[in-house]
This record gives C-alpha cells, structure tokens and sequence, in this order.
DNA sequence: AACAGCAACAACCGCATGGGC
DNA sequence: AGCCCATGCGGTTGTTGCTGT
C-alpha cells in the first residue's frame, strides 16, 4: 500500500505558475507568514496548488533575497568543496551561499559546472568565454580564463599545485571576503564549515599535509599515487593533495560522487586528459604532458571506495 | 525561414525525517 | 512504542528558448 497522496491531484493545478499566482502567494506570506501549514495554506487563499507547489514556489523564486544565475568562481570553489566532501546535500550547501536555494545550485550543478569540471562545456560558457577573449585582446592571442577546457594555466615555469588545489577546494567563507590572496589561501578557515564536514564524516580539511618536497618520502603516500617528480623541471605539482583529499572524503563519507568518477580513474575510460577542468587539476599539465605527469597528478588506478 | 537538437531552468514526485499525539 | 502527518530533501522530468544546420 503506498502513500497517501498530500493533496487530491484532480483539483490541483500544475505546471509553471503565473504572475497572479505569484502575487497572491507572495502577498499572502509576506502578510500572514506561512501559518506553520503549507497543506492548508492554497486553500486558504485561493490557489488551486498543492501545498508542496506553494512551499517550493516560495522557497526558491518568490521568498526576498533570492538570487539567480551569475554564479561567481568563489561559489564554484565552495559548491566543489562541499560537494566533494559530502556529496549531493544541496540543502546543506545551499545553507553556506546566501540567496542561493538547493534547487539553483542542484540544478547548476547538474547542467553546468559538472560539465565545467569535466571538460564538457556548455555552448554558453563557449560563448562568454569567446566574447571575453575578443574583448580583452581584440581577437588577437588567446588569453586563457579560468574554465577553458583545459589549456589555461599553463605558463612556462613553476607552479604550485598545493596552493592552486586547495584554493580550488578548500570551503571559502563566501561572505567574509576572500581567503584566497594572491593565489594562495589564507589561515583562516570557517570553523563552521570545517565542523559541520566533521560532523557529516566529511573531511574537514584540517590535517593536511604540508607539500611534499622533491627528494623526500611524504608522511602519507596513498598506494595509488606516484610521487616521481617530473622528469623535466618547471613543474612545482604537490601531486598528491587532490587526489589524497578527494579519497579520504570518499572512505569518509562512502558516498558516491556521481561526476566524479573519472576523476578517480573508475569513470568513463574514453575521457581524455585534455578534458579535465582546471578546476579539478588547475593548470592541466596532465593535458599536455608526459604520461609521467598524468601518474604524477592523478591516482592511476581505480581506487577501492567501499561502495559496492 | 524552418526544423532539430541541445542546454538551462522550473516544477514535480516520492522517499526520508521529525514532531505531535 | 508506534502511528500519522507535515515538511524537507534530492532525483527526475517537463518546458522553454536558443543555436546550429
């Protein structure tokens, strides 16, 4: 026997809402309040909707405050950490991004920044990207931005993967400006988020390791990672903090990182280096690199996450 | 200009959870 | 302790508008 239905589904009007339903709502809370009844409250003032419909409608377009698309690279940063740490809680991460609602950024994710992270670019960000490129160089070198698909960062010379990572996936405190100054991320970090992923069986991103110097053994090696340095210098990669950090979270919390997968070299097989985000692995070197440094940045073997 | 395919977004559905009785 | 109900949450689907051909 299954569930009662919360409302009688004949009566009840579906679909996208209009601007009255809308008013109606709006005015009716802004007023009244909710009344602590969202199954009553349609009927209360008229509107032909389940109370679910009304409670969404409210929660995610109509409640003051709301805001929508534009997400900024810090919400990215924070919405990757988060979802690394404790997977798809949208609720929890919408709770760290004000006037963000779950559905946005579930959605968000979903249509947008998974593809970001993993090569697929949406026709949108092509387009800005474009345009950008256009405008600041009128049309002539490439100037790479964040989320080109791979190729951005690569400028000859030292750089610091240990930093880049975790500015990429630290949890940034999104109202207290930036903790990340000059590319390198600050000391504080937010005790509320940090306890909050403790509290989940997260990774709280507290015990790090320092960045293992070339010639020596690292306190903590996973099995799986190769720590050979690359054999031609210029590259500074602090190999093993992407994807050590990505596999506690996952012995932590053993949930499944639908996404992620690939990351971890147990996804799509055809994905190519050269379609990995630098958000993931910033400056991509794996891109364009030896296969030495594809060892070198990324777990090489399937890794046994205990989620069968 | 018309059409197909795709991406983004809005909304729905059903299960989980927690509180009241 | 167990049931019922309202709410919260996350996955999924439907709709709309844009882009490319």
């Amino acid at each position: 026997m299954g569930r009662a239905p919360c409302c009688d589904k004949a009566s009840v009007k579906k679909g996208p809402w209009s601007p009255e339903e809308d008013a109606t709502l709006k005015s009716y809370i802004e007023q009244n309040g909710t009344g602590g009844n969202w199954i009553a409250l349609p009927q209360k003032i008229g509107l032909k909707r389940c109370g679910k419909s009304c409670r969404l409608r409210w929660l995610n377009y109509l409640r003051p405050n709301i805001r929508h698309g534009g997400f900024s690279e810090e919400e990215d940063r924070i919405i990757l950490s988060l979802y690394i740490s404790i997977g798809s809680r949208w609720s929890i991460i919408a709770a760290q991004l004000p006037g963000r609602t779950d559905n946005d950024i579930k959605n968000y994710w979903n249509t947008r920044l998974k593809k970001k992270l993993f090569g697929k670019q949406s026709r949108k960000d092509q387009r800005q990207q474009h345009f950008a490129r256009q405008g600041a160089n009128g049309g002539q070198k490439e100037e790479v931005s964040r989320d080109a698909a791979g190729t951005n960062g690569l400028a000859a010379g030292a750089y610091n993967w240990h930093q880049h990572a975790m500015a990429m996936a630290m949890p940034v405190r999104p109202m207290s400006g930036s903790m990340v100054e000059g590319n390198r991320i600050g000391e504080e970090v937010d005790e509320s988020i940090r306890k909050l992923l403790f509290k989940l069986g997260g990774s709280p991103f507290m015990s790090l390791p320092p960045p293992p110097v070339y010639g020596e053994t690292p306190s903590f090696v996973p099995p799986s990672v190769h720590t050979t340095p690359p054999s031609e210098g210029g590259i500074q990669c602090s190999s093993i903090l992407p994807a050590l950090e990505l596999d506690e979270s996952f012995h932590f919390n053993q949930i499944k990182l639908d996404g992620l997968d690939c990351f971890f070299g147990m996804g799509d097989q055809n994905m190519r280096w050269n379609e990995v985000s630098p958000l993931v692995c910033p400056n991509n070197t794996v891109a364009s690199s030896s296969q030495g440094i594809q060892q070198y940045c990324l777990v090489e073997e399937p890794v046994d996450l205990g989620m069968q």
